[in-house]
RNA sequence: UGCCUCGUGGUGUAAUGGUAGCACCGCAGAUUCUGAUUCUGCUUGUUGGGGUUCGAGUCCCUGCGAGGCAACCA
């Protein structure tokens, strides 16, 4: 990938222009700010694309930084999970650091500086504690339609407002009783203007700090201070923040009052928020509290199913990273709401597991072929990848009994059927050229034998009287075929949007076939795989070998045959 | 019926006042010891209506449609 290749996207766009007005101090500085409470899947890799690739592309700086303000849900599992998943996909992060992995924040280091100036707000008379109920400041607030009502705490004295605040960090109030907000305008027609919430009290021990605290900030009040804080120039986001941009300015605003705002080059850091449109697949669900509730409900095997759209999931599924990455530049960066198409990604995973794939031989819904005129057995060698010279070759032994795939032979094929058919030649592949007599069946109409003969005269695969064969056939010599177990995935929904009838009903559109386990037969060499190994099998599709020793199937090979 | 955002082929995305292009999907053909790959070709599009302009997908007005915002979540 060169830089031409990549889209002037509109964030490139802002970014290159502030770079040009020397806004950056010499860097660009992005950040990629997961919230350690559950696994990270194909719309945070777009995501992670957007940070880590403009903070690439202008020769910057991405952080990585656990936005673990709240510590309810959040854990250490995840977050280990998360570092693992963008390590997977090939990104790295960069900058100082807050400890002693460079490029690596935790939002929850800050925690000190940020109730710092939260009592510095309070000091300068916009910030207060306020004590109505939940239900009481929703009341207050009001609806977007109609101006709120001021809290009776809005005109506490600033002194009064330090005592409480403080007993609040000491752990002399419950959770809810109190809370401090931010005095901005009750009035305005923007929601999150409305004196918002930005510290809250929670009895929680933090993943990270223990009990250190029992008050937490809000992602609103905590976002802009992390990204002013590291120095970060360009925060990118989706587009449901949209709405709390004016917010996220107002803090920098604070910020530059008191003098916080870092500088760089001589330039003072001024943090600014973006926003894009999130990733969304059909045939899919995207959001991490139902991917949850699938785990939870045993409706998949774990966050790393191969048919979740996890980044671990894809990993198991046997998606590349490479494959992942293209995929996101392919489907472009935009604020218009859209839904992908997942052959776009099959698209890509197929483009580089073609390069690169080893070829094997495996049949997988196998029947049984007898060669009569064959005797003995034979030694043929295959490229392990005809795409790839250097990929090197493998060996095989043909012989007079072998397995062919059940959709391979039809005793009465329809038009266009070049495959085995009684009367009909085929081309073993790479072995021979092979003619179809005819087929035993049993009681019950299954065909359970397939009988033929060789042209001795076609050994390698070619007829010498240049005679062409339109059909061949991959195949598995019976003697020296080792057994298989394969996974066949499909989408994990039948319905485009699996959502169109609510978050509940989502399960009501699981596709019953997502998964169908299949044992067979493959040739010698793939015994020797290691798990996480791919390989095309011919003819068939990209598999990935499990560590259970089954083979997954990432992806089928495209298919023209249609049946008549 | 408050504020904000977005509408370009089936899908995704370019065109930044000057020939609506690319990719995926689909279809057809050629090549092929994978009905794969490769190659060639084709179908299909600017949300409606006004306006500004020599010229509008682009700027303005106005409809229509979609989405976001009313957690002490992020």
């Amino acid at each position: 990938m060169n830089e031409s290749d990549t889209s002037r996207h509109f964030l490139r766009q802002w970014i290159e222009g502030d770079v040009a007005a020397g806004k950056t101090g010499g860097k660009v500085v992005t950040r990629f700010p997961p919230e350690p409470n559950g696994y990270i899947h194909i719309g945070h890799a777009k995501a992670i694309c957007v940070d880590f690739g403009m903070a690439e592309l202008f020769g910057g700086d991405c952080h990585l930084r656990m936005d673990d303000t709240n510590p309810a849900k959040e854990s250490d599992e995840y977050a280990e999970n998360i570092k693992k998943d963008i390590s997977w996909l090939g990104f790295k992060w960069s900058g100082e650091g807050d400890g002693k992995e460079p490029g690596f924040y935790n939002a929850s280091n800050m925690f000190d500086k940020m109730y710092e100036i939260a009592e510095n707000l309070i000091r300068a008379g916009q910030a207060y504690c306020c004590n109505l109920t939940q239900e009481e400041w929703k009341a207050y607030r009001g609806v977007p339609e109609k101006p709120g009502v001021p809290s009776p705490r809005r005109d506490t004295p600033p002194e009064e407002n330090l005592r409480i605040f403080r007993e609040m960090r000491d752990g002399k109030y419950a959770d809810g009783e109190w809370c401090l907000r931010a005095k901005i305008d009750m009035a305005s027609p923007n929601i999150h203007f409305r004196d918002p919430v930005i510290y809250r009290i929670r009895h929680v021990s933090h993943y990270h700090l223990g009990d250190k605290w029992c008050v937490y900030p809000m992602y609103d009040f905590a976002h802009p201070i992390e990204d002013a804080l590291e120095g970060v120039t360009h925060s990118m986001c989706t587009l449901e923040f949209e709405v709390h941009r004016p917010l996220y300015d107002w803090v920098v605003d604070r910020l530059d009052e008191m003098g916080l705002l870092v500088e760089r080059g001589g330039v003072k850091i001024r943090p600014q928020q973006r926003e894009f449109a999130r990733l969304n697949l059909t045939h899919t669900v995207m959001s991490k509290r139902l991917l949850l509730q699938m785990v939870q409900t045993k409706v998949v095997d774990g966050w790393d199913d191969p048919r979740m759209p996890t980044v671990c999931g894809m990993r198991r599924r046997g998606f590349t990273p490479g494959a992942i990455r293209e995929f996101c530049e392919r489907i472009g960066v935009s604020k218009t709401e859209s839904e992908s198409d997942p052959a776009l990604l099959e698209w890509c995973v197929r483009e580089e597991l073609n390069k690169t794939a080893t070829r094997r031989m495996a049949v997988l819904d196998p029947v049984k072929v007898v060669v009569d005129n064959f005797v003995g057995s034979r030694e043929i060698e295959l490229p392990d990848n005809p795409l790839d010279e250097g990929a090197g070759t493998r060996k095989m032994v043909f012989g007079r009994e072998i397995w062919i795939d059940r959709a391979d032979f039809m005793e009465i094929p329809e038009k266009k059927f070049f495959r085995m058919a009684p009367g009909q030649e085929v081309r073993l592949r790479g072995a021979c050229i092979f003619k179809c007599t005819g087929c035993i069946k049993d009681e019950s109409g299954k065909v359970v034998e397939i009988h033929g003969t060789w042209d001795e005269q076609s050994w390698g695969g070619n007829a010498v009287d240049g005679r062409k064969v339109k059909g061949t056939l991959h195949w598995v010599d019976a003697a020296t075929g080792v057994p298989v177990k394969a996974r066949l995935y499909e989408s994990l929904f039948s319905e485009k949007n699996p959502l169109k009838d609510g978050p509940e009903k989502f399960l009501d559109y699981l596709n019953p076939g997502s998964v169908r386990e299949v044992s067979g037969f493959a040739e010698p060499a793939l015994a020797d795989a290691k798990p996480g190994e791919r390989f095309q099998f011919e003819r068939t599709g990209y598999f990935v070998k499990d560590r259970d020793g089954a083979f997954n199937r990432t992806v089928t090979l495209k298919d023209s045959y249609k049946p008549a």
